[in-house]
DNA sequence: TCCTATACGTAGCAACGCTACGTATAGGCG
DNA sequence: CGCCTATACGTAGCGTTGCTACGTATAGGA
């Protein structure tokens, strides 16, 4: 996969990955992996910078705590985020449809 | 739509409405919110570099000419731009069933 | 001792769409 | 004639964002 396909995606995945219930960021990227398949491994120098992101805006909040002598942070959506993943899965229906049909290509007013 | 969801997406579409003969810049412009319904109305910063992008990739090629004392430039997809646009077609249908899944959120492991 | 898995992080880069301009011609309207 | 709109091309510079390549640290098995 190309690696601006995901430009702008990225968000929306992470929020539906923390709607089950709360992860740290290794098992954000774990659960992404294993979801898709092993189609999207994403880097931590790619999730942990929208993890912070996404809590500077504060769809999602994080607190500190330790299990088996490893620090964790773990993430849970706010209100907010809530609203922003129903926003986020809206658009990328609207998205994804208009793509779709424009790439299929039958739409296409006739050339001058 | 936010300026990001598109990006990685463009020249998909920009080869597409392409195909059914060639166009120039500003037709490529009308061709797109025509078919899109007006949902995708694209600056002119965004579409012209986007085909001059194509074309030094070889994957659409353009020759200038006049009509009505304007200059236009035509363009018109190479072979190897063909391909491309069978390629981009396949990734984003991949792609776009990949987010759709996990934005849908059935397959999520139980958080820890 | 060394490697792997787990777990966090950042600096710097590259890509790319967009904003805001600028240039020019044709044609309609007052 | 002046002005506006549509047509038609273009670029400089910006902001966002995902990725590469690092660095730090603990636990546990070989």
């Amino acid at each position: 996969m190309r690696a601006e396909s995901l430009k702008g995606h990225l968000d929306g995945l992470l929020l539906a990955c923390l709607e089950p219930g709360p992860r740290h960021g290794y098992a954000v990227i774990e659960a992404l992996r294993e979801a898709t398949g092993g189609q999207l491994d994403l880097p931590t120098g790619t999730v942990y910078p929208a993890l912070h992101r996404l809590e500077a805006a504060r769809l999602i909040s994080g607190r500190w705590s330790v299990a088996d002598g490893r620090r964790r942070r773990s993430y849970h959506l706010t209100a907010k985020g809530r609203r922003a993943l129903n926003s986020e899965r809206a658009d990328w229906r609207a998205f994804s449809a208009m793509i779709s049909t424009a790439l299929d290509g039958r739409l296409w007013p006739n050339p001058a």
